[in-house]
DNA sequence: GTTATGTTTGACATCATGTCAGATTTAACC
DNA sequence: GGTTAAATCTGACATGATGTCAAACATAAC
């Protein structure tokens, strides 16, 4: 029977009243739900219509095993996204976006979420499309280092305050994700599309035009 | 037996040699046809997930007689986003572009465009997911009338020419999507939206500063 | 070595898409 | 108005995916 499987709630660290001390969680299980996010991972960055079945193959896995560990399709999706998250956090963090001008620094995130929006370009129409708050809510990491920077950037003067600063974050994102479906539909080269983006980008956060001729001039680094 | 039905291809003018002349196409053909565009759209606006049984019950209309029509339930909804297009189209074509200054006439543009997407909340997550090439195609005569206006803008000196013209296309594009998920996730307000999406365009486009301003300082006649 | 935990196998229910064929209705044509 | 082809309806069927359940089996924890 697999009834017992932890995966869905923590609750190692509950001290438990009536509970005659469970046995441990076994190590199989963390392994099985590993290869599972990591298949589902490749399967979809593939073919994002791939069935469970598809996705417990590539892990070694039986098809009923994944929905020990995954209460349904929606909800590994949902997993996979969130690593794919965890892995553009780490990657934004990397960039050390609290340091120097705030409009380097977004030039700097751009190229940290660009970087992972590549890596699995059919991001997008994974998109489960069933709950948009969950979607949005996933998204809150990443949105939350923009915000950040958007509002020292506002602070400082060097970005506009004359539209809300969410909507400035969205501006940001959705011009992210429209650059990446561009080159990966092949209607822009890489660095065409870079450096169509960070004006882009830096025009709508109201950066002056000087400032933006200064910065993106080909290859500069920016540091 | 329903075999002979012609929504597929239109084969009406053209003169077989061996056809012992056919006879004309019936009339509620056509009314089922539009009756079951006309459900699809209703149902797919309210949940994208709705079955073609669904849309055949709202078109009053047997599940089979929706297949005679639109080989599979992505061609239905390819259909239905053509129609959609072709509404949009249409208040773009009244709103004029050709004339008065360029950065108005986007203006114009974005409010023609916004209310399309206003009459169809869900309108991004009907996308078929399945063959991008196929739903870009679909865009394109909106596309087209943006590109238009972007073009004349550009010539005009109203607009950026440092990044490619598709690209300020496709950007336009996106950051009226982003608006219009927003408002209807209930992250803004209808007027905040539009005011921040004006700004945004017009950056993205280039306008100056200045005039920007001039043009989005609240209710003012978009001439 | 015992035992709970996890995995596997196989079966089953459900639902949606798509197809086929026969019976029936309806519009086109004379 | 009657004939006939076109269109729809009914019902059935195949397929494939999502979930669920239960018993047999394997393995890691104790």
């Amino acid at each position: 029977m697999m009834s017992n499987i932890t995966t869905f709630v923590n609750l190692d660290n509950v001290s438990e009243i009536a509970t005659p001390r469970r046995r441990r969680r076994r190590s199989d299980a963390d392994r099985s739900a590993g290869a599972i996010l990591l298949a589902a991972k490749e399967i979809l960055a593939a073919q994002p219509h791939g069935s469970v079945e598809d996705i417990a193959a590539a892990a070694g896995v039986s098809r009923q095993t994944v929905y020990a560990h995954f209460k349904t399709r929606e909800a590994l999706i949902g997993a996979v996204i969130d690593v794919i998250t965890g892995e553009a956090v780490a990657e934004m963090d990397a960039a050390r976006l609290d340091e120097g001008p705030a409009a380097n620094a977004l030039l700097r995130l751009l190229d940290a979420s660009w970087r992972t929006l590549q890596r699995y370009p059919l991001l997008l129409s994974i998109a489960t499309t069933a709950d948009v708050e969950a979607d949005h809510a996933r998204h809150q990491p990443v949105v939350d280092h923009l915000d950040r920077l958007l509002t020292r950037g506002r602070r400082s003067g060097e970005f506009t305050t004359d539209v809300p600063a969410p909507w400035l974050a969205t501006a940001v994102v959705t011009l992210g994700h429209a650059a990446g479906d561009a080159v990966n539909a092949g209607r822009m080269t890489l660095p065409d599309a870079t450096e169509a983006l960070a004006r882009s980008v830096l025009r709508v956060c109201g950066v002056n035009p000087a400032t933006i001729t200064d910065l993106v001039s080909g290859s500069e680094p920016r540091t």
